[in-house]
RNA sequence: GCGCCCGUAGCUCAACUGGAUAGAGCAUCGGCCUUCUAAGCCGGCGGUUGAAGGUUCGAGUCCUUCCGGGCGUGCCA
């Protein structure tokens, strides 16, 4: 049930009457406890639209409101306070009831969302750079299907470029079963090397590139077995890290190769395609560079070949005709917001999106240390995504065995791995910086606060009181009780949850998922130190048992969401 | 030069088409384990939201100028 929604509706026809107008009631959590559960802060904007003889002052206006809106069912009482915000606090049999509905539902309107992420390079191993967009986006797509959108997962992965010419060159020197292929970044570091020394492997190198574009065989064998190799590893960092792509969402770069001069053709044939330099551009006035010259987008080198930019048109074309997508997402990073702002108006110009095509750049900032600079290892190199979770992991396999002595090894590791890979990922997921954001080692490992470990464990203390409470059916089918103001509290957050995760799939953020369970976990934890469960008698206790039992299913749901697990103890 | 993003407590971050007294966590100080997990809870300290103007009932949010930082700005992605 989406609250808020269902208050806007009440409230906007009430505005409608009182006002004649189509004003928004703008329906928000409240602030704060005394402002009520909800507040309807739309009657000073109606009043500052109306003149004449309609004119009348907000507070009026809220009053009228509050004479016409029909809430009865919902509403304990509401009050008109400062210049006319109207404070909405709703009947505790109301929450009770509606803590029996199911937490999530389908939107009214389902989409077909493409969700286009993480696309790492395959030249090289994954490392911190592909994080975010790997994380967010997965996150996204998940909330998005929750949601009943049918979500279409696209890895773009990078398999194409003149690099590939050296790693096959190297490749074909090493040997295919060659033991160097287990670290895909010193197989590419050695590549390079042999690349800059040697000029005669440099020039197999070119020669490899030539060959790989002009499709001949064997070296087709060979870059598809390197890809799979690449693929595989990616794959393994996907499953470690809870990350629902699979071999199936693959969309690599080379897989629009053939449609490249189709992309080309048609753009000439919108008499978009200009020649300068030697090179074929889309020039838009919308995009002005150096001196207000014009800012082309170049969709074919003077050399022949094709760009990035080439292959992101054929990818819009794609996902618009063949994927029938209403929706499609770029989880990228901030510095491609002017290719993606380029492309996409290219792709409206030549026809290869329309209206019905949300294209959506959501970007994000680069990781950053501690010190302010790029994120990277004491001697400077990038931090592989496995050696993270590996340090994320072994931290948390000594805090665990620190806290929790009594777990047995297989429990500990267990344990370990859901609270080390949840505090990378949580640590992330949180921040809705759309610029830099700082990766601190100490700060996310350290488990205190606002961080994936206090809701795992938010968790596993609801998990903890079930095992000692019999808890069947009838407890949890009965009636909910109210009474303490942390059980109001608790019930109310608990509703929050649909209206949280349609505003993160709307927008793109996974934090305020984030922020709604931090709050979820709070609000229970006071609940749980104030309010005694097992030991209460009933029907107080059963009431207790099903609101912890309710808590502890969202809780699990909000976090499966962010891809992040729980464990039953910990 | 031009364009985009950013600047909030000592640190890391929130603040939902402009809403009430700008909120959390960390750090720090002080309380709470003889009852369901103390990875917790309660409380204190901490702010001229980079600066100055403007718009209005109301500005961290919108506009202008300036300061500081990041990124982008034709044949990498």
């Amino acid at each position: 049930m989406n609250l808020r929604a269902l208050l806007t509706d009440r409230f906007a026809r009430a505005f409608a009457r009182v006002t004649g107008s189509d004003a928004a009631p703008l329906v928000q959590p409240s602030g704060k406890p005394e402002f009520g559960d909800y507040q309807a802060n739309g009657a000073m904007a109606a009043a500052k639209a109306l003149t004449g003889d309609a004119k009348r002052s907000p507070r009026q206006i809220a009053e009228q409101i509050v004479a016409e809106v029909q809430v009865e069912d919902l509403v304990d009482r509401l009050e008109v306070a400062g210049p006319g915000f109207i404070n909405i606090h709703l009947k505790p049999a109301f929450l009770a009831g509606a803590l029996k509905t199911p937490p999530v539902e389908p939107v009214r309107s389902p989409q077909r969302v493409v969700v286009d992420y993480s696309s790492p390079n395959l030249a090289k191993e994954m490392h911190v750079g592909h994080l975010r967009s790997t994380i967010i986006g997965d996150a996204l797509a998940r909330i998005l299907a929750a949601l009943g959108h049918t979500v279409i997962r696209q890895n773009h992965v990078g398999d194409w470029g003149t690099q590939f010419g050296m790693l096959l060159a190297y490749l074909e020197e090493t040997g295919e079963g060659s033991e160097e292929l287990k670290d895909l970044e010193d197989f590419y570091r050695a590549a390079k090397q042999r690349f800059d020394e040697d000029a005669t492997f440099a020039e197999r190198a070119r020669a490899k590139v030539v060959a790989l574009q002009a499709g001949e065989a064997d070296t087709r064998a060979l870059w598809h077995r390197f890809i799979q190799i690449s693929l595989s590893h990616c794959q393994a960092t996907y499953d470690r890290l809870g990350v629902t792509l699979t071999l199936a969402d693959v969309m690599a770069e080379s897989a629009y190769n053939d449609d490249l001069p189709a992309v080309i053709a048609a753009l000439e044939a919108r008499g978009l395609l200009t020649v300068s330099e030697g090179a074929r551009c889309v020039f838009l006035d919308e995009f002005k560079g150096k001196d207000g010259k014009p800012l082309p987008l170049i969709v074919q080198k003077s050399d022949g070949g094709y760009l990035y930019a080439t292959t992101d048109l054929a990818a819009v074309r794609y996902r618009a005709r063949q994927l029938e997508a209403d929706r499609s997402l770029y989880l990228t990073d901030a510095r491609q917001a002017l290719h993606f702002r380029q492309v996409f108006a290219v792709a409206r110009e030549a026809g290869f999106a329309g209206n019905g095509l949300s294209l959506e750049h959501q970007p994000f900032g680069n990781m950053l240390g501690s010190d302010g600079k790029p994120f990277k290892t004491r001697d400077g190199g990038v931090v592989k995504l496995n050696d993270l979770l590996d340090e994320a992991v072994a931290r948390a396999y000594n805090l665990v065995g620190e806290k929790n002595p009594e777990l047995s090894e297989a429990e500990r590791r267990d344990v370990a791995d859901a609270v080390g890979v949840g505090a990378v990922k949580y640590a992330d997921l949180s921040k809705n910086r759309t610029s830099d954001y700082v990766f601190d080692w100490d700060q996310m490992l350290s488990f205190d606060g606002n961080t994936a470990p206090y809701l795992q464990y938010a968790y596993s203390r609801i998990q903890s009181i079930f095992r000692r409470g019999n808890l069947d059916d009838a407890v949890l089918a009965g009636e909910i009780r109210l009474d303490r103001e942390e059980e109001r509290t608790l019930a109310v957050v608990l509703l929050r949850l649909q209206e949280v995760l349609e505003q993160s799939a709307r927008e793109g953020y996974p934090h305020f998922l984030c922020s709604w369970l931090f709050e979820l976990a709070a609000a229970f934890t006071r609940f749980y130190e104030s309010c005694p469960i097992l030991n209460e008698a009933e029907p107080v206790r059963s009431s207790r048992l099903a609101l912890s039992w309710i808590t502890a299913e969202r809780l699990k749901l909000g976090l499966d969401l962010l891809g992040i697990r729980t464990v039953p103890r910990m």
